[in-house]
DNA sequence: TTGCATACCTCGTATTGCTAGGTGTAGGAT
DNA sequence: ATCCTACACCTAGCAATACGAGGTATGCAA
């Protein structure tokens, strides 16, 4: 997958992932990679600042939990999380298929 | 349609746009508007600098024509670009169908 | 004790879409 | 005559962000 290609489309992603269930950043790329059939194996330098960011927009909360011995952020959507994702399909949606229209077109 | 969303993808579109016949710029982004039902408009910005790193990556070529005393900048595919498009038909495929799996899982 | 999976982090870079601003032609409306 | 709209091109600088590279640390099995 060449890279940059999730640009502007990475944070659906984390927020659809979570929403199946709070999880901490490993669960998350984990999830997505599975989901994906392995096509979305992020790089923890893309993974962890994506969370942050999402954090710091306030569309996830995290809180520390330690599970034998080490140490994990559990993240989780918040109301405008959950919001944000509602918005963040629809738009997905319409990308979709406005890129599919062009392709059919050409 | 939030910015940036585009990004990553925008070769694909401009290249598929491009393979239905040689055209200069102001037609390509008409004809990118109307393939997408007015969902794509690219800005000026975007899609000239855009044309201009196709051509750079030898993957359009252009010549300058003269149509009632306005000049116009006709690109075309070359060789590299049809291969380039296809390639990149396939991966947008990929994306597309692995981004809708975790949607469906979530 | 070596290696692997788990688990987190940050810094710097490159890419790239967009805003804002600029140039100029043609043709119709006021 | 003047204004407005569509046509048609361009660039500089900004902002956002995915990624590579590098770092820290635990638990467990070979």
């Amino acid at each position: 997958m060449k890279r940059e290609r999730l640009k502007g489309h990475l944070d659906l992603l984390l927020l659809a992932v979570v929403s199946a269930g709070a999880a901490h950043g490993y669960r998350i790329a984990r999830r997505l990679a599975d989901a994906s059939g392995g096509a979305l194996e992020l790089p923890e330098g893309t993974l962890y600042p994506a969370l942050h960011r999402l954090e710091s927009k306030k569309l996830l909360k995290s809180s520390w939990d330690t599970v034998g011995g080490r140490r994990r952020r559990v993240y989780d959507l918040t109301q405008e999380g959950k919001e944000a994702l509602t918005q963040e399909r629809t738009e997905w949606g319409s990308f979709a298929k406005a890129v599919e229209s062009v392709l059919d077109t050409a």
